[in-house]
DNA sequence: TTGTAACGGAACGAAGCATTCCGTTCTGAA
DNA sequence: TTCAGAACGGAATGCTTCGTTCCGTTACAA
């Protein structure tokens, strides 16, 4: 009985209300704890919130549940800003915005730093291999206009935006602005194609151990 | 009494010899445990040298003792890359020369990280603004070639090893040719002077707080 | 008035960890 | 050959941290 008014458009009030407003906050507080500190106690969360701690365990079966729950989210805030980023009509353009909203979202410490930490569902599996070819299709359209260097390869993505995602600061607007900063010189670095990139590229499973639970 | 046998040039035998052995392998060990995982307990130190707990406890006072030593270290490594840096006649080179050193040695790692788990001595204070005063020389001879863009500030310089730095993965080789590559992208960005970089620059004290003892 | 969803936070138990302690081994000088 | 003690291994200790459970309370809905 979701609604007990009866009237579906009518906003709930009272106590259910308030429960449906916890259910955000405490996912807010979630992500700014975490975000921080990955390994953070999951007191810290309620407390941050500012609910108790039965607050948390009556919506998450346990701390792995909201990990996971968590890194799902930024999975698929990836995959929305790449689509987005898909839709744009300039390959660069588009490359080079979703990468700064990207890293706006701070989405890389959600997935990669939270990795390890709760068995991936089969569903997250789906989407981390949509989000790799939306990534191979921004790089591929990219490569295509001629003003991103030809030896970036996919996996480069990943590891720009890790490198973008160890700037942090107190403040969580300085932190945005000092990762924009980073990725300004990231990207004059990308769109020019001398001298060529060394070593080995990334291959394609190299990063896949991250996945794997932490024993 | 240092060497017992009276001959000074002579190498130290049996029990003593691997003592003073053991000195460095400690030392080695904890770097590589540390760089791991600033986090880890002090006896994954003991394991990973193949020594017992007690010839930690004999060396260091404590683990903070040991901490506060690796870090100094990597300071005084900082130092001496930079002084061998600005020996070098070609501005420009000295100092990516001396970027590509740095990130290969891992210094980063070693200083920022684990700082604020000890509290420093004067000495490290001393020697971190000889660091700065360094850093400000290489940047700024780099800046006269012409080849490195000219709003890039020294905290700058910290923040790209800090992004290097993120790059880990578990082979310490691959690691470095990883980081190799993202630093290519970096400087190659740093060496073109369009787009100008966004924001406000870090500020010179702007990251003080990293080196106050976590509370 | 009353059943109950939602909650706050103390209590519990397990795990991790820095440090100490004690018994053992081996060196090097007498 | 003897033996004091440097160097050491690793179990024991005591403390802290943390995930989870439990129970009493509140306030809305019927």
């Amino acid at each position: 009985m979701p609604n007990p008014t009866g009237n579906p458009a009518a906003p709930l009030a009272g106590r259910r209300a308030q429960a449906a407003r916890n259910d955000a906050v405490i996912l807010e507080a979630a992500r700014a704890v975490f975000l921080d500190d990955p390994k953070a106690p999951i007191a810290a969360v309620a407390d941050r919130a500012g609910v108790g701690i039965s607050a948390l365990y009556r919506r998450y079966a346990g701390k792995e549940d909201l990990l996971r729950r968590l890194c799902h989210d930024g999975l698929r805030r990836y995959v929305a800003e790449a689509e987005a980023a898909l839709a744009e009509p300039d390959g660069w353009q588009g490359f080079a915005g979703f990468l700064g909203r990207v890293v706006d979202a701070d989405v890389h410490s959600l997935t990669v730093h939270l990795a390890g930490t709760f068995t991936p569902t089969e569903e997250m599996g789906r989407d981390a291999m949509r989000a790799n070819d939306l990534t191979v299709a921004l790089l591929e359209r990219a490569q295509a206009t001629g003003r991103l260097r030809p030896d970036v390869v996919p996996q480069d993505v990943g590891l720009l935006l890790e490198g973008c995602a160890a700037l942090r600061v107190p403040d969580p607007e300085r932190t945005r602005q000092l990762r924009r900063r980073h990725l300004a010189v990231l990207l004059a670095g990308l769109a020019v194609t001398d001298p060529p990139l060394p070593g080995p590229p990334p291959a394609a499973g190299e990063f896949a151990w991250r996945w794997r639970r932490a024993e």
